[in-house]
DNA sequence: GTTGAGCGTT
């Protein structure tokens, strides 16, 4: 007799409450820093972990916030639930997952979840996949995307 | 400066 409401949680359609919260959504130029200034207003963050794709270097799209405790990741996962970062509509829930996986060796194991230059497309042929293979200029600071002073540049 | 469903392997 199971009278209590008990749920075995663990799937991302019921998520249980844990300081990591799961951003998807996210577009493939806010970076980690975006998001902890955005998750940090609701309280001290441990880490923002953002995840890349381990072929074309770029964001996939998702990342985990890390908060001190639990309380903090609830009232960000209400809060930021929804909420519209680089033009993209952000969903956050609670991690299902706990951290990454064993460090294993070898190349990424995972499902690619971006189309791949080389693959299909004749034109790139010879030509570098990702800007991270060859000497391309790839600055730090490009996050100019996520910047209320932007908001100011903007009007005239 | 690409859509986009999506739970992570630095």
């Amino acid at each position: 007799p199971m009278s209590s409401r008990r749920r075995h949680l663990g799937s991302r359609d019921n998520p249980e409450p844990c300081r990591c919260l799961g951003v998807f959504g996210l577009s493939l130029y806010t970076q980690e820093r975006d998001l902890k200034e955005v998750f940090s207003k609701y309280g001290p963050i441990e880490q923002v972990q953002v995840v890349y794709d381990a072929q074309t270097g770029r964001s996939r799209g998702f990342a985990f916030v890390y908060f001190e405790t639990e309380e903090d990741a609830e009232e960000a996962k209400e809060r930021c639930n929804g909420l519209e970062i680089d033009g993209r509509k952000i969903r956050v829930d609670y991690s299902i997952t706990k951290r990454a996986h064993t460090p294993t060796p070898g190349i990424y194991m995972g499902k690619p979840t971006f189309p791949r230059y080389g693959g299909g497309s004749s034109n790139y042929r010879g030509r570098s996949p990702s800007p991270y293979y060859r000497g391309h200029r790839y600055s730090r600071s490009r996050s100019r995307s996520y910047s209320p002073r932007l908001e100011e540049r903007n009007k005239g």
